[in-house]
DNA sequence: TAGCGTTATTTCCCTATAAATATAACACTA
DNA sequence: TAGTGTTATATTTATAGGGAAATAACGCTA
C-alpha cells in the first residue's frame, strides 16, 4: 500500500483566513514581478481572484504586508514590506516543519 | 495580533484522497450508529454525499474498511472492520501530533 | 494632451459542485 | 403478501464561486 500523507496549513485572525498556501504563492510572485497583474498572469489566476486574496490579507493584517502605487512610470505596482517578507519565510519554515513531522509518521500507516 | 495556525491532513493512495477529516468523522458516526443513513443524518450531510465518501474509501483501500449488508432485520447496515478502526485511530494520532507541533510554532509568528 | 500599464471595482455569465428527489433491490417481520 | 428501513444509484434542480469583460482613476512619458 503506497500511502502519502498530505497537509495544508493556514493562519487565521479573528476566524478569517489570513495567510495560506495560495496567498503565500501570490505574495512570492508579487515579490518577483513587482506587480499584482503580472503575478496573477504568472500563476494563471484571474486578476480579480488575485486582488481579492491580497485585499483580504491587507484587511486582516494590522501591519502593512504590501504597498501599492497606482499610475506613474510603469503604471504602478506592488511591493512587499519587510514585514511581508518575514511573514512568508516564517510560513514556509513552519510548513516545511509540518511536512517533516508527517514524514516521520508514515511508518505508522505502513505497518498497520 | 491573535494568530491561530490551522491545519488539515489527509492520506492519499495513487494521487487520490483515501482518508481525511470528513471521511474519518463519517466512519466514526457509522461506528456509533451502525448504519450509513443514520450516520449521514447525524452529521447533517446528504445520504448521497456520505455514500460517495464511503465508496471512495472502499475503492482506494486494498483491505476492507467497512462491511455492509442490505435488507434484513433492520433493513441492513454498515460496520467497521478491525482494520477500519485501526485506521481512524492512527489518523487521529497523527493529526493530534500535527496540532501539537503547530502549537509549538505559534510563538514564531507572535514575536515576528 | 493623448497614450500607456498599472491598481481598483462592478457586473454579468457560466460552470462545477452540492442538494433534493426518485427509484430499484434486498431480506427480514407481521 | 404488504410493509419497513436499509444499501445503492441515477436524474434533476438549485446555488455558489470563478472567469471574462467593462470601467474608472491615476500619474508618468513622449
Amino acid at each position: 500500500m503506497r500511502f502519502k500523507i498530505k497537509s495544508r496549513i493556514w493562519i487565521e485572525v479573528d476566524e478569517h483566513v489570513f495567510l495560506g498556501g495560495g496567498r503565500v504563492r501570490l505574495l512570492k510572485a508579487i515579490e518577483e514581478t513587482g506587480s499584482l497583474s503580472k503575478a496573477a498572469r504568472s500563476l494563471k489566476i484571474s486578476y480579480k481572484k488575485a486582488w481579492i486574496l491580497i485585499d483580504s490579507v491587507n484587511k486582516s493584517a494590522n501591519e502593512p504586508v504590501i504597498v501599492s502605487s497606482v499610475g506613474g512610470k510603469n503604471g504602478g505596482g506592488m511591493l512587499l514590506t519587510p514585514y511581508g517578507k518575514k511573514l512568508i519565510s516564517t510560513f514556509d519554515d513552519i510548513n516545511h516543519g509540518c511536512w517533516n513531522y508527517l514524514d516521520t509518521q508514515l511508518k505508522k500507516l505502513e505497518n498497520l
